[in-house]
DNA sequence: AAAGTAAAGTTAAATTCCTTTACTAATGAC
DNA sequence: GTCATTAGTAAAGGAATTTAACTTTACTTT
């Protein structure tokens, strides 16, 4: 229930943003089997849809003959109503795309992060996003909202993010800002997230995590994090940290890591990638090790590669069982560059995990691969956007 | 935004509905006041609260006098417009409260729970909760929601009780069926809660977690739960289980339980009250020892009992970072019978947490101590109650 | 081919609830 | 007693909804 007075246009407002998401979950649909399904009048349907096609949320698809009577007029969204901007700063790839607003991505680029400083990177970011913009033959002032996905956590209070352990510089006040200027437009909103968290929605929105009730994506990659969502929202916590596991103080039964006794990010230190890389090394590898290849020789059967991916999948799976333990979810997504490797992780976790607790989420390997973040970028920037769209003033619609 | 049509007679509902809330928060209230913070106008706010004055959820409070002008008349919902029942069934005890609208509770029965069965255990819970309506005077057919706490998990669907490894037979089919019948009323709603969740909501709507993000509430007893509210909201995971920690796969530093591996419940076992009187007789402590007793001893100095409180606090501190690292609270609040001697655990949790995680959450001892359970579930009946009675088709109101 | 039927969509009237404006009522200050 | 100020009410007007009747269109039946 709400806390804003209920007036008569906010009632309008309200039938008519009804009626544009209905359209968005079963479009095209024609007036009638709209007022059937919301409950309106078709009177009310009639004048509702007309106005939003005048302001360009809503257009005509076409016609649809019923099995008896008068043909349909059929109705969409309006895609062109608006555009969305997503960024991907990884840390070793730059990745952008343009959607429209039912969320097709019409460009999309990827090039390596070659920033050796922090203003360079947020400089390669926005010349990236000009790209896409180009290339999709979209302007900037068409563009409602861009999402950026960085490693650690943003404070929206000073524009500073947090904890990005893995980028120099990154942590410096203002570089949004200058990403935001140098896209154009000032009417243009930007947000900046935690990749891990972008990832789960991007999971949630077009890929494994669809449905779930409670879903948690485990990104494992040069770092360690998780995305919770919950009931389709992101669950951030009080600071916006939560699903920083690498801060788990687990002592992961390795004599090693007890002897020095809990300390910051020990965790993250034994599941990322350079993890991998230590345990394949103390084991007897030798050579260029790199965590991709440690798991194609695993595949291979190269015995010391086998015991550290199975070191890796233990200690994996006590993250698991740990955040099972306290979040109870539904569904458990792997992801990363080492969660890419889910066919020789999914198994022994699931059985780690069988052996510790009851609570079992189900466990999949991403669907999305390296377009996690993108496309979870994508997701947030739409979910801004849509309302912002429907309550711009006048859509200044281009001629039609 | 909403996902129904919104036609004149919901907007007008609404609208009351604001209105009532308004004075939940601030009352009692003019009608001018209301329209000035609202943002309705003044005939609408007089208008329904007329309407709300007739349907007996709201009354008259007086006069006061302004700065100037004219007496106004004051307002405030009526609390007597319904009632609640609240029932905590713990292991040693069982509670039962009788609660009106305004969350004032009228009467309240504290017994030792003696139920040998699961049947007894019900029955007396029903009993005890007729006893407490008895003397606050108020019939069956008068309470609109009845909030149950229990140990374990409570399914909706097939109404069992999962987990609830210390009440035998607990898990039986029908139980709180039985228990609603015995209460009376049909319409009589009865919803039951994991105690963790329940002292937790208790804990923030009256103790210690009011205004916080993102709370925790830690339940140290005879067993070992959490309860998290994110927002207000009770954070439940997909099935009920979120903080289920006792299933931690915590290896804990032990080399006794690192030995054995993670195992299932491992963790509960090592934090609970048993656990600590465990490991006060390894240290050599004999006699007929208690949580309480060596408690105690501990703040007279003995030094075994020094030593397994120096231990508990230390695996506590593990189970707060591992929540911390997961969920990213604001606040975390010890409860329950081990929880309760928060002078000896406060200060070195917080030392082991400033060396495990940069997430540093407030820590705050309980304040209703063992009273949480049973004024969150009369804060949850609250929940469930106000728009139930709000919702009422024609409340057949007593002669006023 | 004409009549019937069913569905889509429109029109017009009635209804409801809100706001605006203008008013009355009551109180302290002067 | 008058003025300023605040509380509350009454009447008028307006915005958005619903109902019910109507028109349009296309297929089906005879």
């Amino acid at each position: 229930m709400d806390e804003q007075p209920w007036n008569r246009q906010r009632l309008r407002s309200n039938n008519e943003w009804l009626l544009l998401e209905h359209l968005r979950n079963a479009a095209p649909a024609s007036r009638a089997q709209l007022a059937r399904v919301t409950g309106l009048s078709k009177p009310t349907v009639s004048s509702a849809l007309a106005a939003l096609e005048q302001r360009g949320l809503v257009r005509e698809a076409g016609t649809a003959l019923p099995e008896r009577g008068r043909t349909a007029v059929l109705y969409e969204p309006d895609p062109t109503a608006g555009y969305v901007l997503g960024i991907d700063i990884g840390r070793a790839r730059l990745r952008a795309a343009v959607a429209d607003l039912s969320g097709e991505v019409l460009s999309r680029i990827d090039v390596p992060n070659t920033g050796r400083t922090a203003a360079a990177l947020a400089d390669a970011a926005a010349r990236a996003a000009g790209k896409v913009m180009d290339s999709a033959d979209v302007s900037a002032d068409r563009v409602v909202h861009a999402a950026v996905g960085t490693p650690g956590v943003f404070d929206p209070e000073d524009g500073r993010v947090r904890y990005a352990v893995n980028l120099p510089g990154w942590g410096r006040a203002g570089l949004f800002d200058k990403v935001r200027e140098q896209l154009g437009g000032s009417a243009l909103e930007l947000s900046v997230h935690n990749d891990a968290n972008l990832a789960a929605l991007g999971e949630y929105a077009f890929g494994a995590g669809r449905g779930s009730k409670l879903f948690v994506y485990v990104l494992i990659g040069t770092g360690l994090g998780i995305g919770i969502v919950s009931h389709g929202e992101l669950f951030t916590g009080a600071h916006g940290a939560a699903g920083e596991v690498g801060f788990l103080p687990l002592s992961l039964g390795s004599p090693e890591l007890l002897r020095h006794g809990p300390r910051r990010g020990a965790l993250e230190e034994a599941v990322s990638a350079d993890a991998v890389v230590r345990t394949a090394r103390e084991l007897g590898m030798t050579g260029r090790l790199t965590a991709k290849r440690i798991f194609d020789e695993a595949r291979a059967g190269t015995p010391a590669a086998v015991a550290a991916v199975r070191q890796e999948s233990e200690r994996l799976a006590l993250v698991v069982a740990a955040v099972s333990a306290v979040l109870d979810p539904d569904l458990v997504v792997l992801g990363g560059g080492v969660g890419r490797s889910t066919d020789l992780l999914l198994a022994p976790v699931r059985a780690a995990l069988h052996q510790t607790t009851p609570l079992r989420p189900a466990l999949a390997p991403s669907e999305l691969g390296d377009n996690a973040v993108l496309l979870g970028a994508i997701a947030t920037a739409l979910r801004s956007a849509r309302p912002r769209v429907f309550n711009l003033p006048t859509n200044q619609t281009h001629a039609s």
